[in-house]
RNA sequence: GGCCCCUUAGUCUAGUGGUUAGGACGCUUGGUUCUCAGCCAAGAAUCAGGGGUUCGACUCCCCUAGGGGCUACCA
């Protein structure tokens, strides 16, 4: 058979999932793929649900994979949800559809009914193993007769229809990412298009749909490569026009194996969960099979429909990185929006109990609200009505936010970077408590800074840091000898942001009231347990 | 077993007969600094193996090896 260009239809892609499990990250990169092409090209993009798997469908499975793909931002045109011209798009709903194109089939002799029982055909297939052959159908009913098959059939005798495959020549087809292919007819067998029970099998329902459905290019995994010859077969024999095929290379794990749950999550859900950004994600799975030049790997949703091309698709497999995804997820969350962050960070902040905070810092007169300045102004009352419970401290998450900086770059990592910030019940590193508490020097230089701290007026940066290089000074000591302690006593950490913004940013009283504990607790026994 | 696909550093990739084989993540080292992150600079690391074709192969052909897929009344 030969292609039928297209060129002058509308492209329509679909992404057609089963819903037997959750959209792993294989089922979010075609997904995207299809999506992306179908933008780029002014395209419409159909999502079809094929459930022709009675026993493993669900319903959670359903609903979850809408989810994963709304999450993502892979809206659909056409779907189960949102009718349209070629509906309904969900294949159990379609079984007259494939019926009738079955009859059609069968009427023209290009298939015929098979009464072969299971039993039966386990041990066509063990005779040809024993033999050396390969298993596959023979084609035993193919030759049976008018009236035979109307008595088993008015006997009651279980049937399937199958596909008359032709027993020579040869079936091609062109893929736009791998090029050209052809099969040997005489590998491929009378494959089963209606199942015992009624329902349409894959190979059949995804041409009967595709071509009723007016898909234009079938974009997937190359897993289904060696099902292509069948399916051109099965689009010949109906009379249906051709799509263009491109197969995608599929995702592997670290060992490169089919990616699997025992490398971890696969799932959207999973990633989502863990607080990736949606964008990030779909930036990381962009980049997993296809590149634009080499060199540009960042792009926004929007560039990336700008930037995306079938003819860019690599052909080999793709390992998935978690390292790169949260590079990528970092940088995008760098160039989110101020206010846009500071939602997020609220949302999880909360997710981990941390909002509302544990005590308040009052911050109205000592900060120097030009932390902030050069960016637009936060539009702190435009968010979430959700949040009005602790909107009060939005300006100070705003700065706290500031002042982390770069080093949040995972939602999921609130708690390790601010936690000490909302609650006393922070974690405390005890290695650190340990080198830097655990000493009576520490202890009365801790205290000094207390009592420096506590006669401050005005609890400002220059303030804080002036009165804490100041005593340095007097105690004859490098400044660093005073923070790294002081951090400890603050943070629980060796590691935080600016010190003195933290100073700031816990108010004058958390600070005093920390350094005193630690002074209090130091020199801690050896074996001590932390605080 | 048969048929099919894939093979550039640890990973994602650029490359389309002549390049010092480019970029990115990760890694290492140095600089900035109150730590870390960041940023800046530098660095180690790649054409699976073997045959051809050619004046010349990462690029073309063949074989081998490794990985993957299909071979269901799963999708």
């Amino acid at each position: 058979m030969d292609l039928v260009e297209r060129q002058n239809d509308v492209v329509r892609v679909r992404f057609a999932p089963s819903p037997t499990g959750h959209l792993h990250v294989g089922g979010a990169r075609t997904a995207l793929y299809n999506y992306l092409y179908a933008r780029k090209n002014s395209g419409v993009f159909v999502l079809r649900i094929e459930d022709t798997d009675a026993a493993r469908s669900t319903r959670e499975s359903y609903e979850g994979i809408l989810r994963g793909l709304r999450w993502l931002g892979l809206e659909w045109d056409e779907g189960p949800d949102i009718d349209g011209p070629y509906g309904p798009y969900v294949q159990s709903a379609r079984s007259v559809l494939y019926h009738s194109e079955a009859d059609r089939l069968l009427r023209e002799g290009k298939a015929y009914r098979c009464f072969c029982a299971a039993a039966e055909l386990d041990a066509m297939r063990a005779a040809q193993e024993a033999r050396g052959e390969a298993p596959k159908y023979d084609g035993r009913c193919r030759s049976l007769g008018e009236t035979e098959i109307e008595e088993r059939l008015a006997a009651g005798v279980p049937s399937v229809v199958r596909f008359a495959m032709p027993r020579d020549g040869e079936t091609r087809f062109r893929d736009v990412v791998r090029g050209d292919f052809s099969f040997g007819n005489a590998e491929l067998d009378d494959f089963v298009l209606i199942k015992s029970d009624g329902r349409p099998t894959y190979n059949y329902a995804v041409v009967v749909d595709d071509a009723h459905m007016r898909i234009s290019h079938v974009i997937r995994g190359d897993d289904h490569i060696s099902n292509t010859p069948r399916q051109v077969r099965l689009y010949d024999a109906l009379g249906y026009r051709l799509p263009k095929f491109a197969h995608l290379p599929m995702i592997l794990g670290a060992d490169k194996t089919r990616l699997s749950k025992r490398h971890g999550a696969t799932s959207v859900d999973a990633y989502r969960d863990l607080h990736y950004l949606s964008e990030a994600m779909v930036n990381y799975l962009a980049l997993l099979g296809w590149s634009f030049d080499g060199k540009r790997e960042l792009f926004s949703f929007k560039a990336l429909i700008e930037a995306f091309s079938l003819k860019r698709v690599s052909s080999n497999p793709a390992v998935f990185d978690i390292a790169k995804m949260e590079w990528i997820n970092a940088e995008h969350f760098k160039m989110l929006p101020p206010a846009e962050k500071l939602e997020l960070v609220a949302e999880a902040l909360e997710e981990e109990g941390l909002l509302p905070p544990a005590f308040e810092v009052d911050l109205s007169r000592p900060v120097d609200l030009k932390l902030v300045a050069g960016k637009e102004p936060l539009r702190i009352d435009a968010i979430d009505a959700a949040k009005k419970g602790f909107a009060r401290e939005l300006p100070r998450l705003a700065l706290i936010i500031e002042a982390l900086g770069n080093r949040l770059k995972l939602l999921r990592d609130v708690r390790e970077l601010m936690g000490y910030f909302y609650t006393d019940d922070f974690a405390r590193d005890e290695t650190a408590v340990r080198n830097h508490l655990a000493s009576k020097e520490a202890a009365s230089r801790l205290e000094a800074l207390a009592r420096a701290y506590e006669d401050l007026q005005y609890f400002d940066r220059p303030s804080v840091e002036e009165t804490l290089r100041a005593l340095a000074d007097r105690l004859g000591l490098q400044s660093g000898e005073l923070i790294h302690p002081c951090r400890v006593a603050l943070t629980g950490k060796t590691v935080s942001p600016d010190i003195f913004w933290v100073i700031v940013l816990l108010g004058k009283a958390k600070t005093v009231e920390r350094l005193r504990a630690a002074a209090a607790n130091a020199p801690i026994p050896p074996a001590a347990k932390e605080g």
